[in-house]
RNA sequence: GACGUAAUAACUCAGUGGUAGAGUAUUGGUCUCAUAAUCCAAAAGUCGGGGGUUCAAAUCCCCCUUACGUCACCA
């Protein structure tokens, strides 16, 4: 049977608008994933959707005087436009909200319940009389006891760096009224981890063996060593996904949110008429997360053993790729702070420049550590790499076929030992990019692909035909192993540069269908084959954008 | 405080045991097919500090310093 691939990008919390952060730490890194795979004709579908419960969005709501459905509503929809807009090539953007995923997740719950899988706990919190509400520990601020610092949390102190016990912190706050909360007793189910040790001892040897990530197996070792803190999966809570029989509980946000990959599947399958099952209970499936390092623990801990308990029958992850976070002119990303540039900002003021960004967020891809946007960066990756390597390369190929050669891939060639294994280096750009890819090392491979047009204007530069007569055959063959490069230059950017390669397409008066023969060693751009006029594919970035720039971060 | 990640040329980074690499910026030059782009060359680093293992360490181990991150009922 045919191997099956899933492909998930973390769903994005609807709480505010996508970011550049999105984009570099999930959503790139697997677009290029999948795009390369779908280039080798692999089974795949690669599936996100807005995660839309939890509390936050519920103080949101209630500190904006709006029902938590109309801030959902209002982002889901753009965030689903604009990952469209960014080429993400998502074959399925689903909602938490729906009543499929909501259903899914309680019979989970309801099966787990039923075998007695979760501990049943009375614990102690605040609690806002005004709004009827049990509040998160982030969400009560005080007087730290240690620093005295005003604005600790109930839990945690950010000044002094000390963890709080609830009762320790002084005056305590509610953030929505400002009152003081009281203390009430609530009854919980919790997931089990100490019950569960071996299991998670099992899941750390079987990543391990799957070659994951230090940082998660690190991670793992870790939380089995430490003092094991059982983890409530309901809360109580008016906005989520509601647990029949038991009022004014909901399901812990990534208890469900972690399962919103099946139901996405489910929904696309449903509307496509195929099997979802044949991906997530196969075992000739693979799925690959691609997350932030923010929620290694939902990925690598809560999924894994809530559905193996469920259904030993659905796969586990195959890798999970992790990254870390990208910083703005040097600090945090937050879409509570504003502070973040937001795509649809981007996409209003700049919209010819999907590829520029693209290209930025991939070269500084958080992978092994933080990474810092600037625009200056911006500028320098859009005017030196995209315009002064790969735009001029192509333009310089194109005005010379165009000028010297009627436009036309010329015919009469005869290549000399030397110019063969050029071409030979050239066919093995695929297979190099390609496992580069497949380690995800997303940043290689782009610097890889711009090297093919740095190999290109040397190997222009060193020949000079433009010195030479017409139609020599040392004229043809110079131009033949260029249009070669352009070529596999233009099939290549599908990966990285989505609309490039569209225009490039036409620019070349190619059609889609060659790229499936991408593996095997092939010139796209045959003898006599005719290509269009030259037109300039990247814009320029000069002083005055300034402006424009600031305009976005505002 | 605990844990994690990092520290390499002015800047951004690559390089996990075998004579220090790339791009940008700088300086000089070449070319005109090209979006003042390209291409060639020069200059630039005792690889954070100290110790250890080894014939051999940027790379492995230990200690220190500095920066960033996480620390669980936020997502």
């Amino acid at each position: 049977m045919k191997k099956r691939f899933i492909i998930t990008a973390a769903l994005p919390y609807t709480n505010g608008n996508l970011h550049i952060g999105h984009l570099s730490g999930v959503f790139l890194p697997a677009d290029i994933y999948s795009r390369y795979l779908r280039s080798l004709k692999k089974k795949l579908i690669f599936i996100s959707g807005s995660d839309e419960h939890g509390v936050s969005i519920l103080i949101k709501s209630i500190k904006e005087n709006k029902n938590p459905k109309f801030i959902i509503n209002k982002y889901h929809k753009v965030i689903k436009k604009n990952l469209k807009q960014m080429n993400i090539s998502l074959d399925n953007y689903f909602r938490t909200s729906n009543k499929l995923h909501h259903n899914f997740s309680i019979k989970i719950f309801n099966k787990l319940l039923n075998k007695n899988f979760f501990l049943k706990k009375e614990t102690y919190q605040y609690y806002d009389k005004d709004y009827n509400l049990f509040l998160a520990d982030r969400f009560v601020i005080g007087v730290c006891p240690y620093c005295k610092y005003k604005e600790a949390y109930s839990d945690f102190c950010e000044k002094c760096g000390i963890i709080l016990k609830q009762k320790d912190l002084k005056n305590p706050k509610s953030i929505l009224t400002n009152k003081k909360p009281i203390f009430k007793s609530t009854i919980n189910y919790f997931l089990n981890f100490k019950k569960l040790l071996n299991q998670i001892k099992f899941l750390k040897k079987k990543f391990k063996k799957l070659k994951f990530s230090s940082k998660i197996i690190k991670y793992i070792s870790n939380f089995i060593k430490s003092k094991i803190n059982n983890r409530s999966i309901t809360r109580d809570l008016n906005w989520g996904v509601k647990i029949p029989h038991y009022k004014k509980k909901v399901l812990y946000v990534w208890f469900e949110a972690i399962l919103g990959y099946i139901t996405s599947t489910i929904n696309w399958a449903k509307r496509n008429k195929k099997k979802w099952y044949l991906y997530w209970k196969n075992k000739n499936s693979k799925l690959i997360n691609f997350i932030g390092k923010d929620n290694i623990i939902f990925h690598s801990l809560f999924y894994p053993l809530i559905i193996k308990n469920y259904d030993k029958n659905y796969i586990l992850p195959n890798y999970i790729n992790v990254n870390e976070f990208l910083n703005f002119n040097g600090k945090k990303i937050s879409t509570s702070k504003n502070r973040a540039i937001f795509i649809n900002k981007f996409l209003k003021y700049l919209p010819d420049f999907v590829d520029t960004l693209r290209y930025t967020l991939i070269i500084d891809m958080p992978i092994n550590k933080d990474t810092n946007f600037t625009w200056e960066k911006f500028k320098v990756y859009n005017n030196n790499y995209l315009i002064g390597i790969l735009g001029n390369y192509i333009n310089r190929v194109i005005v010379l076929l165009n000028k010297y050669n009627n436009s036309k891939i010329p015919s009469k060639i005869l290549l000399n030992h030397n110019q063969k294994k050029i071409l030979k280096y050239i066919y093995k750009y695929p297979k190099k990019i390609g496992k580069l890819i497949l380690k995800f090392k997303f940043k290689l491979a782009l610097l890889k692909f711009l090297n093919l047009a740095r190999f290109g204007n040397k190997f222009l530069s060193k020949t000079s035909p433009w010195l030479m007569g017409k139609n020599t055959i040392e004229f043809n063959n110079i131009l033949f192993i260029s249009s070669q490069i352009l070529g596999y230059i233009c099939f290549l950017s599908n990966y990285f540069l989505p609309n490039f390669y569209k225009k490039m397409l036409k620019l070349l008066n190619l059609n889609t269908n060659n790229i499936y023969n991408i593996k095997n060693k092939i010139n796209f751009l045959p003898c006599n084959h005719k290509i269009n006029k030259s037109k300039l594919i990247f814009k320029k970035i000069n002083k005055s954008f300034y402006k424009i720039f600031n305009k976005i971060n505002n």
